[in-house]
Parts: C-alpha cells; structure tokens; sequence
DNA sequence: CTTTGGATCTTCT
DNA sequence: GAAGATCCAAAGA
C-alpha cells in the first residue's frame, strides 16, 4: 500500500486540493476496510482567502490548520454533521486545509450503506458530511496522522482524466476562486 | 421538480 | 443574537 508521504501535503494548499483527486482514502474499523476515491476537493487557506475558518484566527476548532501538514482537520458544522479535512500548506503559509467534498465508494460499501442508512450509492458519499458518515469519521479523529498506517490514511490511487475547476460550494466570501475541484468517474 | 424549515454546535458581533 | 465549508424530509407548483 502507497501511503501518500508527508511531503506530497507539503505544497501549496490549492496544488494539494488538485494532486489528492484520484487517490484512495482508506478507513479501517477494527479488521475491516473501507475505502474510495476521491473525486471532489476544495482549497482553504489563510489570511488570502476570507471564507476560510483560519482566516480570522486560531481557536480551538481550527488550530490543527495551523499544526502540523497531514493531519486530519475534523469540523462539526450546523450542528449535525462532520466534515474531513487534511492539512496541507508550505512552510510559507501558517495555515491551510483540503476539504474532501466526495468520494467515489471502492470497498466496504455495505458498511458505508448501514452508516448511512440508506442504499442509493448516488446519495452515499456525494458530499463532505455524507462521506464522514458513510465512514464514520467523528471528531475522535481530529488531528489523527494521515500518513501513517492507521484508522484513516491516503493512499496511492488512479490518475485523473479531465480536472474540473469550479467555485467553492456553500460559501459566501470569495466565491470567485476557482478552488473546487472534481473529476469524472 | 423547486422551496422551505428543522436539527441545534461553534464562533463572531 | 445570528450565521455558517450541510443534509433531509415535507410541502408546494
């Protein structure tokens, strides 16, 4: 298994985004394994980019974006859901993140169908809080060493045909960066 | 098919 | 007190 170093995170935030779609996120529970491709990320920086939670300043939420690259930033939002991120940034920025927005479901399906509670694979990991539900990614997992053979790591994956680079879904700041991307699967 | 409201945590005003 | 990197179910057209 190709577990993704430490140095591929060390980039800018926004060239990591784009090189994590096509690899593998892997989750393993116990004995079993889940895992899926990632098909949709978006870039969140600093103090250059208003919509990101870092960029005001550090609290206990965030301060992971500022510690070290690779590590998983877990957020709880509207109260209800989880969403994943890896901290990606170069020693120049102070902090930065890669939302993972969807993945494409490879192994252990039917875990993710029963975490889920539901059976339409459309519906299943098409979204950053489906995807940490369909893995049950909680905030036991903030700030967890993604490049370490662990609960959750990255992994090696398949090369990406066409890049589609797209606004930022749900924000209303800085809504002109392109810092969405998405593959066709 | 489109719109609306509820769930109810963390941070900012 | 209000808004937010969301999702879903229910109601309306």
């Amino acid at each position: 298994m190709n577990i993704l170093p430490r140095e591929f995170y060390s980039k800018d935030t926004v060239t990591v985004a784009r090189n994590l779609l096509g690899k593998k996120i892997v989750r393993k529970i116990g004995r079993i394994e889940i895992s899926g491709i990632i098909t949709e990320t978006e870039a969140y920086r600093h103090k250059d980019d208003p919509a990101s939670h870092a960029f005001s300043k550090m609290t206990d939420r965030n301060k992971i974006m500022f510690g070290e690259i690779g590590s998983a930033y877990v957020y709880f939002t509207y109260g209800m859901y989880f969403c994943f991120n890896i901290v990606a940034k170069t020693p120049k920025i102070a902090a930065g993140a890669v939302l993972i927005r969807a993945i494409e479901p490879l192994k252990g399906i039917e875990i993710m169908q029963k975490n889920r509670g539901s059976v339409n694979l459309k519906n299943l990991t098409n979204g950053p809080a489906k995807l940490a539900q369909a893995l049950d990614i909680t905030k036991e997992h903030y700030g967890i060493d993604l490049t370490k053979k662990s609960e959750i790591y990255i992994a090696q994956g398949i090369k990406p045909k066409e890049i589609i680079a797209s606004p930022r879904i749900g924000i209303s700041k800085a809504a002109d960066k392109l810092w969405n991307f998405k593959i066709k699967v």
